[in-house]
DNA sequence: GGGCGGTTTTACAAAAGCGTGACAATTGTT
DNA sequence: AACAATTGTCACGCTTTTGTAAAACCGCCC
């Protein structure tokens, strides 16, 4: 069975997530604070981490950063109270996978968890990777370089290239990447989504007319080819 | 024996409806509401879905958009009282695969269910990969290669392929064809699946004069030869 | 306040896909 | 062979989808 680590600094908290996930049959660590925490999720390989972004001395976000530039691509779900869509934001820049505002219910929780264990048996399958030619992308560390130079992604463009390497090949819908990208709060139903694109190819094709990489499927998405 | 998902909320329609297929000897799951509907459709992977359009809270429509959006391909009759047009357009849309207007018979469901359920086991046994000389589709992911090139089929064509490989060598008429592949609410005329057809020959054939794989049976339709 | 990077919206142009109908070619029937 | 029915093909116009530049927006930092 999975193994979670829970990191968070309340006990109640805490406890509450621990019975839960224990409940529905996973295996559950735990760590009080941030230090001990990252020290766990490296140590021990946990499936998923959850992780609280308030915490006293190392908070959430600094531990997902440092995960994150160990090259570690453990999927981590983060715990917020604050709920707001910077923090969102902020999370998907320092390399979260998804978001849960508190206060959440046990059925969130749990689709949450399922959603990211199911997905995740793609990821560890997916490059965390890319080599496009000249450019290449770390997915993980989320830096990327062209040739000699430096390539200065954004936080929404290495998500949703992390999405498309998830499935080389497959299309990627345009809700798709509304949904995993922007997340399940916002809804900018517009070219926004072909904006980035856009910005992608700009960045990464040689000739961004022409892209080699970065497809289009007609009345579909788009699709990365590897 | 089949497993069939029943999301319906007013009790006595779902005991009944759990009576009458439990009676056929299919194994029957129920689910009172759209939420837990939703979920136990993924959880347990039925082979069908008897669902109800008018629910509190998650309403059928949803329910179908966001198994789909999931990707989950299991089957979808969708039930509603209203009856209306505008409904069943809606329904298709988002997804079902069939529908049934309230009040209906014992027969009329019990056909529908065996109906649709046979569909499923000739698409479950139906190739997801077609090889046509040298010309290679894959009808899942929609993307086809011939030779060293990749083939660009557009969706519709993607369709139709799909629909003559699920039974190949047998005939498909054209009023079949605008049904499966355009859907109940759409009529163009049958000149339609000519030219698609034409398209689909140009594409894949070697001499689409000549054509191999896709043939005419005249005063019939066409049919796929593997 | 003003600039900044990133994002989203808007607006418009371009491309792709689609449906139609006329006409030619083919097939089947008598 | 002649005729009728069916199918193949093409050009054209229409609609939908996509590309993209420019402007508006927004939180953040100085």
């Amino acid at each position: 069975m999975e193994r979670i680590l829970i990191i968070e600094d309340e006990l109640p908290m805490r406890t509450a997530l621990h019975d839960v996930l224990e409940g529905e049959g996973y295996r559950v660590l735990t760590a009080p604070e941030g230090e001990t925490g990252l020290q766990r999720a490296v140590d021990e390989k946990p499936d998923l981490v959850l992780l609280d972004i308030m915490m006293p001395k190392l908070d959430g976000y600094t531990v997902c950063a440092e995960l994150r530039r160990l090259s570690n691509p453990v999927p981590i779900l983060m715990l917020t109270a604050k709920g707001q869509v910077e923090d969102r934001v902020q999370g998907l820049d320092v390399g979260a996978d998804d978001y849960l505002v508190k206060p959440f219910s046990t059925e969130e929780l749990l689709a949450r968890v399922r959603a990211m264990l199911r997905r995740v048996q793609r990821q560890t399958k997916a490059p965390t990777t890319l080599v496009l030619g000249e450019a290449n992308i770390d997915l993980v560390r989320q830096n990327a370089t062209r040739g000699r130079k430096t390539l200065h992604l954004t936080a929404k463009e290495f998500a949703m290239l992390r999405l498309m390497a998830e499935a080389p090949g497959e299309p990627v819908s345009r809700e798709r990447f509304l949904d995993v990208v922007w997340g399940y709060t916002a809804f900018p139903t517009t070219r926004t989504v072909d904006n980035h694109i856009a910005s992608l190819r700009s960045k990464i094709e040689r000739d961004p007319d022409a892209p080699k990489w970065i497809k289009t499927v007609h009345g579909v998405g788009y699709k990365l080819d590897l």
